[in-house]
DNA sequence: CGAGTAACTTACTGGCAGTAAGTTCATCCT
DNA sequence: AGGATGAACTTACTGCCAGTAAGTTACTCG
């Protein structure tokens, strides 16, 4: 016999661990997500739950731990979807639009997950900015391993000039997300891929020194 | 002789509101940049001067009021320098370039002032927030307009295609020039600038429909 | 059924944004 | 001069929220 039989009902009651952290993490990043991280507080998500806050304490820790594990869960997301098309794609340039697509695509899908990420990811004190640069920092690293890869193999790059093109990247497609949730979604991913892809290609291929 | 005979020993006294005023803003300027938008109290700003906390809230109204004083002077300090550089090339090419660089050196001279605009300066929630979008969107204007000059007058270009650039460039500029201040303020100006230039010169040049 | 422990709570502390109400200093008026 | 007027400035609070100490309830296993 499990012994969580009951489940049914919506009554709250006792659940275990693993589950409370998730509806915890859930109502977080949904919360943080609508209100912002300073708008919100730990009383809030506690309430959303339906438990007192010290049990949220409990189990991450402070309001950084809470943030930063609702952030480390979106990271995954994201890097698998776009690193999925990035690695389905048949050559680099086709890559570099996928990658492109499905970062918007990703994106678009969850807005409000994404302002807790980026719009207020970047509290420059405590654990979170450290969570925040991370996560960039794997993103200029895929970027940046993509670009080498580009390149002719006997053309050793400038490391400083692939470190500028993955940060200009990683900067433009991070800017770009924002804009286009600001702006109802649109254009289009294809559309936005599409015009970075012309921007960048060219630029991209005239790297070798 | 002069009416203010004492003002030479370090007593802070009366001082006039003007006065006053800059001397809370430059306190306040520095000590977010050191300690963050989260980091710093009033209490911190007003001991820092040596007043109390009441009157920079009568002078500023709020930590938000503050904090967007601040962002305000150093905006309006950055994009002269930008636009001053660009208004004076004599080539699109060349104003590209030369914005650049008075972008990235501006912020070489000034990086703890420009981790107070951009660092901590995307609070999603507050009057804060719309300031630094504000900001944004000023140089993005900027771009957009030297895009559409750039392009050939009987190519009414598109304008999503021209959002989208201006957004890349800057979100990438922003971004470069966080890179740069963590990274020790290397690569130089000019060597990211002209990385950039021939990154996105080549691709601004294909717009055209 | 009783012991042990995981899940959960009440009731607090401390720090900080923001405020009400008052006090001290300078200047101008007669 | 000396009092009136207002600007510069302070003390002493409130309320909110992150974080905590110490205790209570309910599930589980011998």
């Amino acid at each position: 016999m499990t012994s969580t039989t009951d489940s049914a009902v919506p009554a709250k009651r006792r659940r275990d661990r693993a589950a409370r952290e998730r509806e915890i993490l859930d109502a977080a990043e949904r919360i943080f997500g609508e209100r912002g991280y300073q708008g919100t507080s730990m009383d809030d998500i506690a309430a959303a739950v339906g438990v007192s806050k010290p049990l949220v304490y409990q189990y991450y820790g402070s309001k950084d731990g809470l943030f930063l594990a609702c952030l480390s869960r979106l990271r995954a997301q994201l890097l698998d979807a776009v690193s999925d098309a990035v690695l389905a794609a048949p050559d680099a340039e086709q890559a570099m639009y996928a990658g492109f697509v499905a970062w918007f695509t990703f994106l678009d899908e969850h807005p409000r997950t994404w302002s807790v990420m980026v719009d207020e990811g970047m509290l420059s004190a405590g654990p979170a900015a450290v969570a925040a640069d991370e996560v960039r920092a794997e993103f200029v690293g895929l970027i940046a391993t993509m670009v080498r890869l580009n390149l002719p193999a006997d053309h050793p790059a400038d490391d400083d000039e692939i470190q500028i093109v993955a940060q200009t990247v990683s900067g433009a497609t991070e800017r770009l997300a924002i804009w286009r949730t600001r702006n109802g979604g649109t254009p289009t991913p294809e559309k936005v891929a599409t015009t970075l892809q012309n921007l960048l290609w060219h630029g991209l291929n005239s790297l070798r020194p």
